[in-house]
DNA sequence: TGGTCTTTGTTGAAAGTTTCACAAATGCAG
DNA sequence: CTGCATTTGTGAAACTTTCAACAAAGACCA
C-alpha cells in the first residue's frame, strides 16, 4: 500500500527494472498510455504476479481495474533507478569494442553520455573516433576525478583488465562495465558487472 | 558419489559453468595444473561450497586433500557443454556492432567459428568485413539451412530484430544472442540470451 | 607408521525467490 | 444503480538456491 522506502530490496529485483523500463518504452512508442502486468508480461515472458510484487517494493504505482500509467511507470522507475539525470561515463579500449561501444547511439536516451575515450597506446592516442579524440590512459585519473565520472566501461584485453581497473577505482569510479574476458576484483562497495558473449553462447550449448 | 547424468541441472548451474571454464582456462594460462574449490571461489567470488556442489552434480571430478585437475576439468566442463566441438555462427547485422563481432577473436577458442554476416542493406552487401563479404539476408535462410548452422548472433536495429528472429527460427537456429535492446518470443525449443549493455549500467546505477 | 593438514562430496538447514489465490477497488454496459 | 469483468497489491505457501558443517580420503612430514 504505501511506499516501502527504506526496506531492502532484493538485487535480483533491480536488475528486472531495467527490462520493464525497456519495455514500457516500447508500449509508449507504440502510442500505448496504459498497460497491465499481464500485457507486460506476456512481453517479457515473466509472470505478471511477479511484475506486480516487484513494483509493489516502491509503492503503489497501478490502478485496481485499470493497470499502470506507461508515462507515470517510466517516470517512477527512472526515479528508482536514478536514470532521471544523465550519467557521464569513459570508455578505456580504442580497439574495435572500444570504437563500436563509442559509435553506439543507444547509450544517449536511456541515461548515459560517453563523455571519454581513453586507450594506452601511442599509436591510437589523438586519433579522432566518432566525435571523441582518443586520450591517454595516463591523464585518466586526472581527468575522472576533476569531472567527477563515476562509471566506466572497460573494453581492454583480459590481461590489462584488472590494472585498469585499479586505476579507475583510485580515480574515484564507483560502476564499472567489464567487457573483457576476465574476472576481476574491486572493493565492495564498487559495482562490477560483467558482458562476455562467449559466457551466453557456452551456456546456450548445453541444451543444444 | 556417481555421476547423476539423467537428473535435472538446475539452469543457474548451467550458467555458472562457462565462468569457471574461463577462470580454470587462466589458471592454465598461469602454468598451475592443480587448483581447490577454494582457490576458484576466491577468483570468481562465489562461495567453494557452491563450486563443489555444482560440479558435483556431474560426478566426482576432484580429489580429496589434492583438488582438482585443471586439464581433467576443463575436459569435462567442456564436454557437458558440448564445447567439445567447433560450432558455426551466422551473425545478422553489419553495422558497428556486427562488424566489432566479426572482427572479434575471442570466440575461436572457446568453441565457436562465425561462419557468415549477413545484412539487408544494399550498400553493405558485398563489403568486405576482415575475413568476411557481406551476404544478403535474402539468401540467409537457405545458407543456414545448408550449412546446418544452428547459432545466430543479432545485430540488428530493435525494429527488426524480432522479424530476423523468427527468419532465423525458421531457417533452423536453435540458439540466438540478442544484442537488439528489445526483448524477442521464440518458440519454447529455442534457445536465447540478452546482451544489453544500457541495462546493466542502470542496475548499477541504483546503488550510486 | 602415525599424526596433522587439506580438500572433496554430501547432507540438512537456512535464506531467498516465485507463484498462488483472493479481497478490494475500479470501470463499464445495460 | 446493479452486476460483471478487470486488475492491483499482498500474505501465505511452494519451490529453489545457497550455505554451513562434517565424514571420509588423500598428501606429506618426521
Amino acid at each position: 500500500m504505501s511506499a516501502k522506502s527504506q526496506a531492502v530490496i532484493p538485487d535480483i529485483v533491480i536488475g528486472r527494472l531495467p527490462l520493464y523500463l525497456r519495455a514500457l518504452r516500447r508500449l509508449q512508442q507504440e502510442e500505448k498510455s496504459v498497460t497491465s502486468s499481464h500485457e507486460l508480461g506476456r512481453r517479457l515472458d515473466i509472470s505478471s504476479a511477479q511484475i506486480r510484487k516487484d513494483l509493489s517494493h516502491f509503492g503503489g504505482f497501478g490502478k485496481q481495474g485499470t493497470g499502470y500509467q506507461i508515462e507515470y511507470l517510466i517516470d517512477k522507475l527512472q526515479e528508482v533507478l536514478q536514470i532521471n539525470q544523465e550519467w557521464m561515463v569513459a570508455v578505456v579500449g580504442a580497439g574495435n569494442l572500444g570504437i563500436a561501444i563509442s559509435h553506439y547511439r543507444g547509450f544517449q536516451d536511456r541515461g548515459f553520455r560517453i563523455a571519454h575515450l581513453f586507450d594506452v597506446s601511442p599509436q591510437k592516442i589523438g586519433q579522432r573516433i566518432g566525435e571523441f579524440v582518443v586520450q591517454p590512459v595516463a591523464s585518466m585519473r586526472e581527468i575522472i576525478r576533476d569531472e567527477g565520472i563515476k562509471i566506466a566501461m572497460l573494453a581492454v584485453p583480459a590481461e590489462d583488465a584488472q590494472t585498469v581497473a585499479d586505476q579507475l577505482v583510485d580515480a574515484g569510479v564507483q560502476a564499472i562495465l567489464n567487457y573483457a574476458p576476465i574476472n576481476i576484483n574491486v572493493p565492495a562497495d564498487v559495482q562490477i558487472q560483467y558482458i562476455d558473449p562467449v559466457t551466453h553462447l557456452q551456456h546456450m550449448t548445453f541444451y543444444l
